[in-house]
RNA sequence: GCCCCUGUAGUUCAACGGAUAGAACGGCGGAUUCCUAAUCCGCAAAUGGAGGUUCGAUUCCUCCCAGGGGCACCA
């Protein structure tokens, strides 16, 4: 990928010319080498050796020879064939001058131009509490959203609310059942129903409500009435969890709405007349062997209801015709066999290839008395996300689920996450952050003034070039996090930088009063890390405290 | 049986095909008359196993082992 920090982006210019003079083109990388290697690193001169048809080292050395210039104190050839680059101080004041000067929207890209996307996430049966293993999806989705913003898309949220099948139909039953309780009526809550105890408080919250209007009484129009019910309760619990997570969705989208509205009949016809489904066995089948190598699949069962997979179909049809230009869900690796069927269905519906994009992430497993568990609503087995609220504290839990790649499985301890909550490194972020602020109180009470943009140039000890230096990578790191969908690569970076800030901090005095220019040369470069540390937590849904 | 994901310090996680595999917590040992010690400095400690591709593999390929998930007229 190319990269887009300022001064990589000059390095990369300039091997790029100095390739051209010597009549070469090809793709090479300049970054961050491990300490004792310079500033930057590229291994152009090793890739190079397939072109040149010569040993790396001495392709470097013909670089190096047109590299020199003043932007450079040192160019060095080192190990295998890497040029080792020490550039000079100006240029890396160049970058905190370009993250003052952009201040807030220092980041901000414009790669998306505008186009239409959406992200439909946490998505999930309204039957119960929102559970640890939601966080998790909610926490990558957020990210992503913010994400896909600063880089000038256009980007709307979404929750499909499974409010169709049969779980609603048990809900209704269980809910009914817990309701007539109440008066004393007992019934079996069925083997596959819910039995955890909020639906007591939701029987509770009912009977205030209506009172005994529905005792003892079961037919279609009482079941309609306890599925709406129920589904609103749950609807409302799932809502004021995503408040307390720092979570919002520009909309929640009803699954039962796409049978209502007519859209999967709209789209039954759509194949019908492209002959691309037909009856057996009383069912509706779509041919999906007719693209890939997989067995059709039941659309409409033979008692005439759809299936998942079809309502699922007619939503990403509605997606499409809304305006979207790509649609990314982010579902849990048990939706993994799903995904084929429904590129399927998108291509029969003559979508382009790149409109769907789906984003997995392994599951989140309990981890209890040293056995792990899958979570499991309708078991009754599960950590809500409440409760981790509650506990840890809304930066913490999303920070703890930002900082694990989505392909991973993740065990979760309770215990251990409340033992370690203290220990959460969003504390060593923020606490950079606040320190910088108190930097900025501090300089307020010594008469040190703060003047925006000036003595940048007297930066240039190495504690301040390794802050500069990281400053750099930034717009790489959220273009990254982007692409491969990885909250953790700002994670790793703020952790970096912050580290950076703490050690410049601990090895420099910030604020004198019988150096002014230097104080403010030195609050200058605090105030660029403090733009990114809040951008970045920002992007992560994370607060940014001005005291700890 | 077939398909997908994962296996990195004691633990939780990083590492764009590159140089000495980074942090944090935990362990051991240090640093504060001065801007926040939620910090800094030092020590011990890891790529599941076997092959292969490559100048170079934690990363790509094959096989094995281990864990998770999927293979419905459930969602």
């Amino acid at each position: 990928m190319e990269g887009i920090g300022l001064i990589r982006d000059l390095i990369r210019e300039k091997i790029k010319g100095a390739l051209k003079d010597l009549g070469k083109d090809y793709e090479f990388k300049v970054e961050i080498p491990p300490e004792g290697f310079g500033d930057f690193s590229s291994n152009v001169a090793m890739v190079g050796t397939r072109h040149f048809k010569r040993p790396p080292r001495e392709v470097a050395k013909d670089l190096v020879d047109r590299l020199r210039g003043e932007e450079f104190e040192s160019i060095e050839i080192a190990g295998p064939g890497f040029i080792n680059f020490r550039v000079s101080k100006e240029l890396l004041q160049r970058v905190v001058r370009g993250v003052l000067d952009k201040g807030r929207e220092f980041g901000k890209k414009d790669i998306g131009h505008g186009l239409k996307v959406q992200f439909e996430y946490a998505s999930a049966n309204p039957t119960g509490p929102l559970t640890v293993a939601h966080g998790r999806q909610i926490v990558i989705g957020d990210t992503l959203v913010k994400l896909y913003k600063e880089l000038g898309f256009d980007v709307e949220n979404e929750v499909y609310l499974n409010d169709a099948g049969r779980q609603i139909s048990l809900l209704a039953y269980s809910l009914w059942v817990r309701y007539n309780e109440l008066f004393g009526i007992e019934n079996e809550i069925p083997e596959d129903g819910y039995r955890g105890e909020y639906l007591v408080d939701v029987a509770r919250k009912l009977k205030d409500e209506i009172g005994d209007k529905y005792k003892g009484v079961w037919n279609d129009e009482v079941e309609a009435f306890f599925k709406d019910y129920a589904v609103n309760e749950m609807l409302r619990w799932m809502k004021k969890t995503f408040e307390k997570m720092g979570s919002s969705f520009d909309n929640y989208f009803s699954e039962r709405s796409l049978i209502e509205d007519g859209t999967v009949n709209e789209i039954l016809k759509y194949f019908k007349e492209k002959n691309l489904v037909y009856e057996k066995d009383g069912a509706l089948w779509l041919k999906v062997s007719e693209f890939i190598d997989e067995d059709d699949k039941v659309l409409i069962r033979k008692d005439g209801t759809p299936t998942y997979f079809m309502t699922d179909i007619a939503y990403h049809y509605n997606k499409k015709m809304r305006g979207f230009d790509r649609v990314y869900d982010i579902w849990g690796s048990d939706h993994h066999g799903h995904i084929p069927r429904m590129k399927v269905a998108m291509k029969a519906l003559g979508f382009p290839d790149d409109f769907l994009t789906v984003i997995l992430h392994q599951f989140v497993t309990l981890k209890k008395g040293g056995k792990k568990l899958r979570m499991s609503t309708r078991a009754g087995r599960f950590i809500t996300l409440d409760e981790l609220l509650e506990e840890v504290g809304g930066d913490a839990t999303r920070y703890f689920f930002a900082r694990i790649d989505p392909s991973k499985p993740l065990d979760f301890d309770i215990d251990l996450a409340l033992k370690q909550s203290s220990d959460n490194p969003v504390y060593y972020v923020q606490y950079a952050h606040a320190r910088i602020s108190s930097l900025f109180r501090q300089a307020k009470e010594k008469g040190i003034e703060f003047k925006n943009l000036e003595n940048v140039d007297l930066l240039s000890n190495d504690h301040e070039r390794e802050v500069m230096k990281r400053l750099d990578t930034f717009e790489d790191v959220l273009l990254e996090a982007a692409l491969y969908y990885l909250p953790s690569r700002i994670t790793s970076y703020l952790e970096d930088l912050a580290h950076s800030f703490h050690m410049f901090y601990t090895h420099n005095t910030i604020l004198d009063s019988s150096n002014p220019d230097l104080s403010n040369a030195r609050l200058n470069l605090s105030k660029a890390v403090q733009i990114v540390i809040r951008k970045g937590l920002s992007i992560l849904g994370v607060s940014a405290p001005e005291r700890m």
